[in-house]
DNA sequence: TTTAATATAGTACAAATGTTCTATGGTATA
DNA sequence: TATACCATAGAACATTTGTACTATATTAAA
């Protein structure tokens, strides 16, 4: 691709983001300083014909820049001997991040406080991502509102009654009376944890 | 909003998700069943006048819809006393999903074997955020390739030497020798895990 | 029922827009 | 230099498209 169309593929793409529908030809011709709409035309049909844009033909503004579909953040398995770690032979699928996106509709984090699943590898700082839901299975992990308190444990029905089991033995099971104001608010799906302090989203 | 116009909204954002571009007054008109393009346009002066709708006056295809925009998914740290859990003032921030995945460029996720960072909460299966760089700094985890191998170990380098530590009292350092082929494949910047088989994304 | 408001249809029009054609000037190539 | 090629300009044309106006049916209100 030579520079005056790259120029040219830059304002389509930039013109679109900045006011959501493609440019009109004659609104490229002004963008890039020229003065009649038959030069737009020919490097259309250019970048048309390499693929690179697409348009239905006569429709106005209906030009698009066939970008590569974004998949995700590629995940690496295991590593084929003798090829560069991030090959293509080793991408062994992607994490579709806007597709999760989507469909966490309700969804939402919470920090974890202290070291109670610490045996679950679940540590004070990560986000836990919870799926809201009323009822919970015996044995999964979830969070738990239990007299105003917000916990994450994991859930455990015995014929003695519930219990809030921590995954850490200096750590006591809860158990849930009665009387307790107790609350199931969702199911432990996902867990996040940033490093760096620089990804500290709280701040975004 | 009546039914109507909600049927009015869902056809224009249908329309540009499938085609790129935004439909023209008559292709609403069509789409809904309409003879004539006045129906349209009063509806559409409606909903531009109400704020769902935007466009440009004159100018084709230039109808956009004024979603919210997608903040990400929520963070709830902590919990304020007598407030629904998802509750507007409990949410600290969002961790901005789309923006991490544009920032990503060149990072790629490694999926965990074994137990041998299980101290620092990395377990089997986990996804491991690596952020490709060539140096890491003395104390910091990281990927590196020891003889081909893919290892996450601590980085450390003393006196004696470049060790790759393990966080498990069952596993041994390991000593990088002059003889051994050696890289720093990049730094552990973020950890991904995936509680439910369902959400395994090397199926998509 | 009567009246007013609203939705829809039909038509027409002007501006926007994609497209085509010819001409011109520059640039690379033989 | 001569020739071919290409980018650009200019103009003209046919659709597409937003818009406005009137008429008719449909619905809601009095």
């Amino acid at each position: 691709m030579t520079e005056k169309q790259k120029r040219f593929l830059d304002f389509i793409i930039r013109f679109k983001e900045e006011n959501g529908y493609s440019p009109s030809v004659r609104e490229i011709a002004k963008g890039l300083g020229l003065a009649s709409t038959s030069s737009v035309k020919s490097m259309l049909d250019k970048l048309i014909n390499q693929g690179v844009l697409s348009m239905m033909s006569g429709k106005a503004r209906s030009i698009i820049a066939n970008e590569p579909e974004v998949k995700g953040i590629p995940i690496i398995g295991h590593i084929r001997a003798g090829t560069p770690v991030t090959a293509e032979e080793n991408i062994e699928g992607y994490i579709p991040i806007k597709e999760f996106l989507k469909n966490s509709n309700g969804g939402f984090f919470l920090i974890v406080d202290g070291y109670s699943m610490k045996d679950k590898g679940i540590l004070p700082g990560d986000y836990i991502f919870i799926q809201p839901q009323k009822i919970i299975s015996n044995g999964q992990i979830g969070a738990f509102r239990l007299n105003g308190e917000v916990t994450l444990k994991t859930f455990r029905k015995t014929n003695d009654g519930i219990f809030l089991m921590p995954a850490n033995d200096e750590f006591e099971p809860i158990p849930v009376l009665e009387t307790d104001e107790f609350e199931v608010i969702g199911r432990y799906v996902m867990l996040l944890r940033l490093v760096e302090k620089g990804y500290d989203f709280r701040l975004a």
